[in-house]
DNA sequence: TCTAATCTATAGCATTTGGCTATAGTATAA
DNA sequence: TTATACTATAGCCAAATGCTATAGATTAGA
């Protein structure tokens, strides 16, 4: 039951990027640095956030990744649901023959309730508020 | 971002138990072809819920399990936490030298209020709930 | 035009975790 | 005393995770 590094440490790359908004492209170099995340791995998580739309590119000399859009408008939960594989606590809701018959759906409505409330919470949370409530910078 | 099968196939037989409460003693073998898991499966779930008092068990020819106390005073959320092996999103709150300076602590707040919120959905709903919402019982 | 600095794509692998099975018991009602 | 239950621990296979490596494509600037 514990999110995956994915998410994890793709979530600190995008605060990273927040942070340097406005100071025109980041490297990734600078971020695996900062953030202490191998450039190779970062590569990775960047691919589904470009095509999420959250980042944007610019190659060749001094070019860099940058925030798509204001951090005031990307939530936590937009970057986990694409970082993270399946975004269900229980797959019985796309597998419904994992089901058996005898407590079929008693067990599902929770499960479906418990991942909802999560993601609302997530949901609510935006990159400019992380960076605002932090206390110690 | 599964819940374990511990915990889902935790909650289908603390649910048949709870289904045949005041019948006495429920046989382990009669839970595993009612709910298609493993009798060796279910018999390492039982320990744990045993020593967190959910279930009680009688031994010998006869004997067999039963919830500890009445459906509607045992929510899936403690059954969850007793089978889950963490109760975290992320364990850089047990681990602290798993963060990194640059956002230490930014992002720990929302894998710590989003697991609240999916608790707290998850203790709010009780056994005898789960039995009384379902519709095609 | 060339090339260094960057981003892109895919494959592969080592470790961990999850899910389950097997073996060897212990306890007890009939 | 024995069949029917429950208890405890070890081990194994497969899948997922977390990361690394290799090869290549793009492009601003000299």
């Amino acid at each position: 039951m514990k999110l995956s590094t994915r998410s994890r440490y793709g979530t600190r790359m995008m605060l990273d990027l927040a942070q340097h908004y406005d100071e025109g492209p980041v490297q990734i170099g600078n971020v695996s640095k900062r953030e202490n995340i191998s450039v190779k791995y970062l590569e990775q998580l960047i691919i589904p956030l470009k095509k999420a739309n959250f980042i944007k590119s610019i190659r060749g000399p001094k070019g860099g990744h940058m925030l798509a859009k204001p951090p005031e408008e990307i939530t936590v939960g937009e970057i986990v649901r694409v970082l993270e594989g399946g975004i269900n606590l229980s797959n019985c809701i796309e597998n419904p023959e994992v089901c058996n018959r005898t407590t079929r759906c008693l067990t599902r409505g929770v499960w479906e309730e418990a991942t909802k409330a999560m993601y609302d919470k997530l949901n609510s949370v935006t990159l400019s508020k992380m960076i605002n409530d932090d206390s110690s910078s």
